[in-house]
DNA sequence: TGTACATCAGTGAACGCGCGTTCACTGATGTAC
DNA sequence: TGTACATCAGTGAACGCGCGTTCACTGATGTAC
């Protein structure tokens, strides 16, 4: 109750911090905004002194957690060739490890909110394929430009090839997420199939 | 207001179809009972002539889907190879296209209810745990069992190149879809390069 | 076959509850003089 | 520097609303005799 305008920004930053976690651990529909705000540790009526109604915030933390995304990833600026194949090695690795899976609180965002995104507002979504077209670039810049064994079919560009290898890579962790709980022989079986076929390729 | 037994098991049907239809394009949590019930053709309160609650029917949802797609697949019961063959590439064509994109509706449930499944009861995920494994077992049926060039690598099984494919053909229908409105050049783009990369493997 | 009655699918109002949002109020911050 | 006051982040009760669920009631179905 009087506040330093230091400390209010911080305090926003924390109800972005906790809507990022609970919205991509529960969903959107799925977090109310008294249990938001509590879990940011304030009471419920502060929220619209922040923010103009709970879209405004779906859409700033898609925004946030896209824009983090984009600054975990590697440069990929003028490495060698070796070093960004190693970086892509790394990325896979994390990606489809248990600890991703499990972690989708703080995963990538672009799994996180892929089966909201579709039913949020349009400028969410505008937000979320902003993400999506940053991960294809990152992607494609760590990727090894040889192109694959083409038999008689035309050869596929590197940005085709990015954009397969990172289909699977997220249709993996959906997957594997979305049977964790059920059945998870199944789930760990999905990670591990998806990281041999993408090493092979 | 007195109905037939006959016509009664076959109002539960049309409840159960509906929620298969709106339960995909919105969501479980998205939609009310009322407004499902409306949709049957009918009003709230005969909900619970037919099921105990809201889980149940969420449950029995997940099963009719997951049921009727596995009776959409091949059989692929000693099919030649080259005709199982032509039946993946018919799959994928189907499964990449944005017909299937835009009908969520009737779509693959296990794309359709990928981003859902995590948050419902324990039911609803076996049954999706077991629909997802009927995938992977179809998949492997329509592939030709040649294995992939391997440098220095570990060959890969049958199975784990099926759950690799179908991992990207998944990733990229879900992607596709949650960029449709924002931004449909990509999510044409995404499907169509999952598309080649997918013939090419 | 005809009559009497139990069954139960369907109706629509009502329940408590949690949602997103609004509001009057509090009191430290931070500006004006 | 000290005093007076406007600002505004935070509080917590309250709003209307739609949710899942319950209920008393209706009336054709379908069984018992």
């Amino acid at each position: 109750m009087g506040v330093s305008k230091e400390k209010a920004a911080e305090n926003r930053q924390a109800i972005v911090a906790a809507a990022a976690c609970l919205f991509r651990e529960r969903g959107v529909d799925g977090v109310g905004l008294v249990e938001l705000m509590k879990e940011a540790g304030f009471t419920q009526g502060g929220f619209y002194n922040h923010f103009k109604s709970k879209q405004a915030l779906v859409d700033e933390v898609i925004a946030s957690a896209m824009s983090d995304a984009k600054a975990d990833l590697p440069q990929g600026l003028d490495e060698p060739a070796s070093a960004s194949g190693t970086a892509l090695m790394r990325q896979l690795a994390y990606y489809l490890s248990t600890q991703h899976r499990d972690d989708i609180e703080h995963g990538c965002p672009v799994a996180g909110f892929s089966g909201d995104v579709a039913r949020l507002g349009a400028d969410a979504q505008s937000l979320y394929a902003g993400g999506l077209e940053d991960m294809f670039g990152a992607i494609a810049a760590m990727m090894s430009a040889a192109p694959p064994p083409s038999d008689d079919l035309p050869p596929l560009t590197g940005r085709e090839r990015a954009i397969g290898r990172y289909c699977e890579m997220l249709g993996a962790l959906v997957l594997s997420r979305a049977v964790a709980q059920a059945s998870p022989a199944l789930s760990q079986e999905v990670l591990k199939s998806a990281h041999k076929d993408l090493l092979a390729s």
